[in-house]
DNA sequence: AGACTAACCTGAAAGC
DNA sequence: TGCTTTCAGGTTAGTC
């Protein structure tokens, strides 16, 4: 599931195949939520435009175009950006060998009825497809100057998490800081995650009232959340369910982590027993006796 | 305003 | 084996 991470080393890999290419022709799918801008009015916009540069905002890629406008593309749940065609291709034996057949290239880096979103070059080379099976996923374009609630509504981006914005961002919340650090109000780009693997790094239960953390565990906190989502982004983010890279190599993240997914299995700190608690319709996983 | 819940969607995994 | 149920979770809209 991508979060900050996984969509900053989805920006890292998709922006040489965007940036700087004029948009020659554009597929979508039929009207759905997805497609916060209509899917013509889309193709419309971005027809002939060419991307100047893509931006990360939390869990948004922003992509500014030539006409001023900005193209927001939010993965969701299961969304997933990558190339089709030989470069990707190319791109991917450099990673991975000759692991795939071209039958399995084909799956990974065809169109499917899953793909919303499709994007071909004025130069021919590889087309950039937007993949999400289960439609969580967003896409819009913003005319130039148009705000965005959505935008304007994030908190400051993880990485750039300090002790003394998430003190003052706890002091009157009475909710468990889990909760908390999944709000994108507060800190743009958590997700279940990184919150989980940052309280145990913080040694925090996560059902702590979070308003009741003093200086020095929002100091701990922040700084193990950033730890934990640079850590993460070079590694190649998290390849749990969905979750591959542009490349269609997976992550390594998901080997580093100490407690998400790990219900049962002993913490790697001190072997104790993982323990599971659902905070706010969310499974949240911690160790009993490193954090609490 | 803050807190809480339901809804959106579909594939994988678990249950029977 | 095959059908049914549960689960996964980012975000927003709606309710209290």
């Amino acid at each position: 599931m991508p979060e900050l991470p996984e969509v900053e080393v989805t920006r890292r890999q998709i922006a040489p195949l965007l940036v700087g290419r004029r948009i020659s022709d554009v597929v979508t799918t039929a009207p759905s939520y997805f497609f916060l801008t209509p899917p013509a009015r889309l193709r419309a916009r971005l027809r002939g435009r060419s991307v100047r540069r893509l931006e990360r905002l939390g869990k948004y890629l922003i992509a500014r175009l030539d006409s001023g406008e900005r193209l927001l593309l939010h993965l969701g749940m299961t969304g997933q950006l990558f190339g089709a065609g030989a470069a990707s291709v190319r791109l991917l034996a450099s990673t991975r060998g000759a692991a795939l057949t071209p039958e399995r290239q084909r799956d990974r880096f065809g169109p499917d009825a899953h793909t919303h979103l499709r994007l071909a070059f004025a130069d021919g080379g590889p087309d950039v497809l937007f993949r999400d099976a289960r439609k969580f996923g967003k896409v819009q374009v913003l005319a130039e100057g148009e705000r965005s609630p959505r935008l304007e509504r994030l908190g400051v981006d993880a990485l750039e998490a300090t002790g003394e914005q998430l003190c003052a961002a706890s002091r009157r919340r009475r909710v468990p800081i889990k909760t908390l650090l999944l709000d994108q109000s507060v800190l743009a780009g958590v997700g279940n995650i990184y919150a989980d693997e940052a309280l145990h790094l913080a040694r925090i239960q996560p059902l702590r009232p979070a308003h009741r953390l003093d200086r020095a565990e929002c100091r701990r906190l922040a700084r193990a959340l950033v730890k934990v989502l640079r850590r993460s982004i070079a590694t190649g983010g998290s390849s749990i369910s969905d979750y591959v890279r542009p490349d269609g190599t997976d992550g390594a993240y998901q080997d580093e982590r100490h407690v998400y997914g790990r219900t049962g299995e002993s913490c790697r700190r001190c072997g104790t027993r993982i323990r599971r608690v659902v905070i706010g319709q969310r499974s949240s996983h911690y160790c009993p006796r490193c954090q609490r």
